[in-house]
DNA sequence: TGTACATCAGTGAACGCGCGTTCACTGATGTAC
DNA sequence: TGTACATCAGTGAACGCGCGTTCACTGATGTAC
């Protein structure tokens, strides 16, 4: 039963966004085939004319689980976020929130994934790498002062170095003890938020020279 | 062929750090039975002498790697340690190295593994829980000003978790760019280590009043 | 526009393989005498 | 201390199962005329 051009394209993506999904939740060999299929409405045997192999789609969902979110980071949810002060601000808040924490299947790819990326070779490594090479840069061009850096200086490198850091280890920590220690957990997280606002004004308070 | 008393307790040593060793290096999902019985020398048969279950062998594996890293941080590699500021000056420049980066298997347990313990349930995330609320009280009574806690104050829980997320996520992004971006992975180290130099200083000069 | 037919996305059985676990067996250990 | 024997850690074949991948088949689509 051959199905319709467009009817293949949607086909095609439900596997896309079904396979970023479950990936995230369940990591890149906690998840078979036919999962992935079977959660996009299909049987197994197709995937086959979509995707090389099981790699192949692991790498092309890893590639499509980085365009989605950063979409998701340059549109955050409230309207504030016009200037990068708000954008961050808001940004920050939301990847700490206990909801990114307990919803890791529609969440960043980093913090899902990026060490199981560490173990894999390949297209699934470089869609990493690549993913996280842009994220740093995305984050280095906004500026606490609110303004889009023109060129790159090396503080805005070392700010964005230190923020993916504290957000992707502090949601990693939060993820990890989620269930043994929520106290903890949500302590991680309200702490992180408040943490990385305050150094975010100190750095804007530093343009003016405190030392 | 019966073995000697000493000889189980060995056999079952070699079982706990090979599985210690190969779980940080591919995962709680990506290690067999076989390949950990394998590496300690023995069949995989036997291995239901000493544990339960794969699941039982995994968890106690998983405390045997946080009893392990403990030990490691007590005594980074130094001698200048004899402080909590020589203690955590060597220890956060050793944890952000190369050498650790490029050593998984006999590292960090919570930068290999926390994100697969975020998806486990019973002994394994119980086992990551409690491994990472012993490293924040550890971290947190550990002062810049080179004293040791007698009381944990809140703004010692706070220094905690934003450098324990910090060094954890760091290290994560660096082992996850170190195939496809070793420039930046070996960037982010870098940049890392100085930076939380640089807030370790400001934290001490703090304690004087500047605002 | 209507008809004939080649295309090919999707189906589901089948493949070889490696997994976690079980079990009959082995034989050195360690104990009872 | 010496002998007889029960114990049990370790072996390796076997189990059922789910995996990634292949393939003959189906039948609606889309094209050639």
């Amino acid at each position: 039963m051959k199905v319709s051009k467009t009817q293949v394209a949607e086909n095609r993506l439900a596997i896309l966004q079904a396979a970023a999904r479950l990936y995230r939740e369940r990591g890149f060999t906690g998840v078979g085939v036919a999962d992935i299929t079977r959660e996009a409405g299909l049987t197994h045997g197709g995937l086959y004319r979509h995707f090389e192999s099981k790699d192949a789609l692991a790498a092309e969902a890893a590639e499509y689980a980085f365009e989605w979110k950063l979409s998701e980071l340059e549109t955050p949810d409230a309207d504030a976020n016009t200037d990068a002060d708000g954008f961050l601000r808001t940004g920050v808040a939301n990847y700490l929130s206990a909801q990114h924490r307990d919803s890791v299947g529609q969440g960043c790819p980093v913090a899902a994934l990026a060490a199981d990326a560490a173990r894999e070779t390949g297209a699934i490594a470089d869609a990493f790498a690549q993913g996280i090479g842009r994220y740093m840069t995305l984050f280095a061009q906004r500026r606490p002062d609110g303004t889009e850096a023109a060129q790159i200086e090396p503080e805005d490198r070392v700010r964005a170095i230190s923020m993916l850091s504290t957000m992707v280890g502090g949601l990693i920590l939060a993820r990890a003890t989620a269930r043994g220690l929520p106290a903890l957990s949500d302590e991680i997280l309200a702490t992180l938020r408040d943490h990385l606002a305050a150094t975010w004004d100190l750095d804007k308070y530093n343009r003016d020279g405190c030392d």
